[in-house]
DNA sequence: TTGTAGGCGTTATCAG
DNA sequence: CTGATAACGCCTACAA
């Protein structure tokens, strides 16, 4: 099944060496120091530094390079320097929606900066997040935390180590990249109150989240500035799950409209309440918060906040690896704009029962 | 804006925290084996090889560790070993669903085993596929690769460098992970033949896509063993929008059930018929594939043939673990079983009109 | 069982 | 501008 006869010769031929030597291990600076005949820091220098290498000898390197197909060693380059040109992204959950897009963004972006990003998982745990970044630390330029759970103390310890963005919550002295919640926020409540609702219901998210506790602060003092009232309410889980589970919660409190925490949460609702033959948003109206993936797929489509989340890992990116250039730029925190993404599921207040 | 003063003295506090110092810069083996009082290389030993060393020293050496909070360079340890503890995924889109599972199973059992992922994206083209899997190989032990879009030769020769798993995709000579599309589709069209439908409309998905040939294929061979016909389409894209633009290819071929490359066509492809006030099902039935995150969120809910995708991310990178270990089984197909998922997407044919 | 001495591939610091 | 030479932190024969 796999090979028989000896591909000796061939092998040879394919690692074309001076020699013929096993050019199976890449080709470092000395096999091209060699081809090129001069010396191996000198190589060194043209491949980093070009500029401080006469141009003759520098084509006759790059020549040679591209004949050996040099592949510098990221390893050995990372050792003398410290530098990886690697970025740690750290989300506390791969299969949650709301991260794809973080994902995404920061890979794009770092990727189109010849930087590489691992990827890890909190699973929710402050403990688990912590060990992966202990254990990331190491081998990471940087790190970006999305939304997450260990405390502040914490982020700014490993701030301390190595450059850190936070995404999706604000932590002092740490530069961090967040939805402004108050813009999309603001729209919804007054979108809600346009429609003739006069107290909102929030359905908050897990406690550990400091996302959370700031949306919920969004939707009160929106309600606020519109006079109207907003009460809040606890979730299991900031899952579809969970918002069906919520859904009795909601009805035994009587309320008309709703602003969950995400849209997991407002899809569980929807379904659970509709299963429940509630009429969408005749009886009830309900507002999500993200936008994410398939928050339109709903029927009827997912009224929503929407948080750019590809365009904050883009920025968490680019804010880390402009850290990385320039040490120890005062930290702050970067806004995203959120906006209200109206679609079916708000309407007018058409009585109950 | 540098240190000013000499920060010698200082410098020396900070190591060695035997005073309840912060013990800044990382510890090395040589911090350790001095606290210990031993050689270097012995604590090397002490800790990569235990047993090959004496119990007294042993725990000597590990406490010593654990006060320095020792941490292994990863990069120091990779350089003389070549041995790196990272695998790199590279997927087509990062923020396409399909993928999600995939990138979670593997970040799942690599973390598992205390290997990091490092994660790539193509973006749907062969080239950039092939320069980032050159870029990664030097740093990772070994790739996975989802649904590349690389020729069989290149993969091959990536694999001829370091250990490759490929995952959606059947690559001879390679070690791959593909969901078993057959049991799934033949339960679709049994599905639909017992419905009544007598022929079947594919919407296939990218030329490139060598799942989309065989699904194509599962469809064709179930039909057959049906007695039902099966035609095939063509589409732009394999996404929503791709699907809405095949609605109407779909309604002019007169099909009355559709089988789509995956959710996201068949997605587009609800929505678009039911903004033409198609009836679904009662007018053409619709089944996906996937089973992708949202697949349930359509009115009414998708049929779909549910394809795995995290225990494949997990078979994936549990046999790239386990070539890593013991080199060179013979490569073979794994497949992972697919199953039909009925929801309101599909039904009786009603007649046209 | 433990210490000695090289080496892994690069960068960086000096001389020349 | 270029060539020696010493790190970087860890591993591993080989010797003691």
């Amino acid at each position: 099944m796999t090979e028989l006869s000896p591909p000796e010769a061939e092998r040879k031929t394919l690692r074309n060496n001076v020699e013929g030597r096993p050019a199976r291990a890449n080709a470092t600076i000395y096999d091209i120091a060699k081809l090129a005949g001069v010396n191996p820091s000198t190589v060194s220098r043209a491949l980093s530094k070009p500029g401080r290498v006469s141009v003759g000898t520098r084509r006759l390197i790059e020549d040679a390079a591209a004949e050996l197909n040099y592949q510098a060693n990221p390893f050995a380059k990372a050792l003398p320097t410290g530098k990886t040109s690697t970025i740690g992204l750290i989300v506390t959950d791969v299969a949650n929606p709301t991260f794809f897009g973080t994902i995404r963004g920061t890979e794009f972006t770092a990727a189109d900066h010849d930087y590489s990003v691992i990827l890890a998982e909190s699973g929710e745990s402050a403990r688990k997040e912590q060990s992966a970044a202990q254990r990331m630390l190491a081998s990471v330029d940087g790190l970006i935390l999305a939304s997450p759970r260990m405390e502040d103390d914490r982020i700014r310890e490993l701030a301390q180590e190595k450059p850190v963005i936070v995404v999706n919550r604000d932590v002092e002295g740490i530069t961090c990249v967040v939805p402004d919640v108050e813009k999309g926020l603001g729209e919804a409540v007054r979108h809600l109150a346009g429609h003739g609702h006069r107290k909102i219901t929030f359905i908050a998210g897990p406690d550990a989240s400091w996302m959370s506790a700031r949306r919920w602060q969004g939707v009160r003092q929106a309600s606020e500035w519109c006079r109207i009232e907003a009460v809040k309410l606890d979730s299991d889980s900031p899952t579809i799950k969970g918002g069906r589970a919520a859904a009795r919660m909601i009805v035994d409190a009587g309320a008309s409209a709703v602003i969950a925490y995400n849209d997991l949460l407002a899809i569980g609702l929807l379904q659970e309440l509709q299963a429940a033959a509630y009429a969408i948003p005749d009886q009830i109206s309900i507002v999500g918060f993200d936008d994410i993936f398939g928050a339109d797929l709903t029927t009827p489509g997912l009224t929503t906040v929407r948080a750019p989340m590809e365009t904050c890992g883009m920025e968490a990116a680019g804010l880390l690896l402009k850290a990385l250039k320039s040490p120890e730029k005062s930290p702050f925190v970067h806004y995203i704009d959120t906006e209200l993404v109206v679609r079916g599921s708000t309407g007018k207040f058409l009585g109950s029962t």
